[in-house]
DNA sequence: CGTTGGAATGTAACATTGTCACGGAATTGC
DNA sequence: GCAATTCCGTGACAATGTTACATTCCAACG
């Protein structure tokens, strides 16, 4: 059969450092999925399937309030790992992250086991689940500064010029109220930032889309 | 010459698990270092002397912006160890934290070469690291839900108790501003807020001093 | 002792952001 | 075409943050 041309071998980092009984120990437990967009592939603290290791596609993991209120924590794209969809594998993680894909994706599971197995015995896998932790840690932290010491205004310029270069066009479609919960704030909030940037030129909005039209004049804004 | 009460041995949780010479060599490496209350043990990422092990008294890490607002992240007490002095250590950490001794505070310090070639050799160790960062991990994602998440009056009135709890005390002492340095807001919101909560029974307030009067009217602010 | 300087607190006015309650417009599914 | 749903616009108000001071308390000093 053949190999897909994204392998577990070309995205774990790691490989290069497991022996061969390593290597098929994980090939042998490692499953495929491929799921649409809108998935909700890990709610809370339900579920600790194994982690994720996308091929292709983009997820996005984020924390959800009691009343419905969200923030995205950060996004993870092809070679990312999702560490927190296998939080029962770390006993001292105790809180509940969300993971949804935001587009078509397609990924390896590792089960718990298999890879707690594996950081048992290789200080390899073990420092390097250490670097990917202190990755996210770092994309937290930096929102944790975005929350605390930046205004709206700076907070959605970020964000506009960010997700244009990630779909790579100046025209983004998306609705307010995804903006409103990548920010952790109302939508009604952004709908009212949106509109001074309109009328600034900055942008030009339509229904489910937003043309940036002074890419200087958003940047100008960022703190 | 006497060993200290709490020794490198009793305080280290994986000490157990090392051999001879990689006990000899943390041995060797670690040092001890006593500071006064006040002290800053590590400003952003200026320095990156090594992981502090508290041997006793309090630490305070926090993040700090350009225009001097500050927010505490967690504290760390006897037998807790701070990451992040030795953030160089782990390669994807791109945060700068601040650490100050909010008590006379006696701690071990370990190099970070030291602690870097137990990482390499031992998973006990890597994984122990792995722990200790899931842990603070939980500790800044359980501020994020506040900050996000709650309103003011209930965040102050958990930091009262929960201070009070630390303190073996129902008298804080302890200004307002101090207060807002905790919880990422104004020396003034504090101020308005605990001025309410006296209103309303619930405190005595003081120069410098809060007394809890009623904390079951505090704990019921707590969402 | 009185004085004085700094730290801590009080407070009012205003700016920004979040919440609530709508209504209207655009799109989708019959 | 029509109904239902999604998305957006908007005004009023609440909560929190900011600015700019005034006042009070305390400690140190002469």
């Amino acid at each position: 059969m053949a190999q897909p041309s994204n392998s577990l071998e070309a995205l774990f980092p790691v490989w290069k450092e497991l022996d061969d009984s390593q290597r098929a120990a994980l090939s042998r437990a490692a499953t495929q999925r491929t799921v649409p967009e809108g998935t909700i592939l890990q709610n809370g603290s339900a579920d600790c399937v194994g982690l994720f290791l996308v091929e292709s596609g983009q997820l996005r993991a984020y924390i959800l309030s009691d009343e419905g209120k969200e923030i995205t924590l950060y996004r993870l794209f092809e070679r990312d790992m999702c560490l927190f969809s296998a939080s029962c594998m770390i006993a001292s993680i105790q809180f509940d992250i969300w993971v949804e894909a935001e587009k078509d994706t397609r990924l390896w599971v590792l089960p718990v086991s298999a890879y707690q197995t594996l950081m048992k015995s290789s200080p390899a896998v073990a420092n390097y689940t250490n670097e990917l932790m202190a990755s996210r840690f770092s994309d937290v932290m930096w929102l944790m500064d975005q929350v605390l010491f930046k205004s709206i205004d700076s907070r959605l310029a970020t964000f506009l010029i960010e997700e244009s270069g990630i779909e790579g066009s100046d025209t983004l479609h998306i609705t307010h109220e995804r903006i409103a919960h990548h920010l952790g704030t109302a939508r009604e909030v952004v709908t009212r930032m949106l509109k001074y940037f309109q009328d600034e030129g900055m942008v030009r909005l339509s229904r489910g889309g937003i043309a940036l039209l002074e890419r200087k004049k958003l940047s100008a804004l960022i703190q």
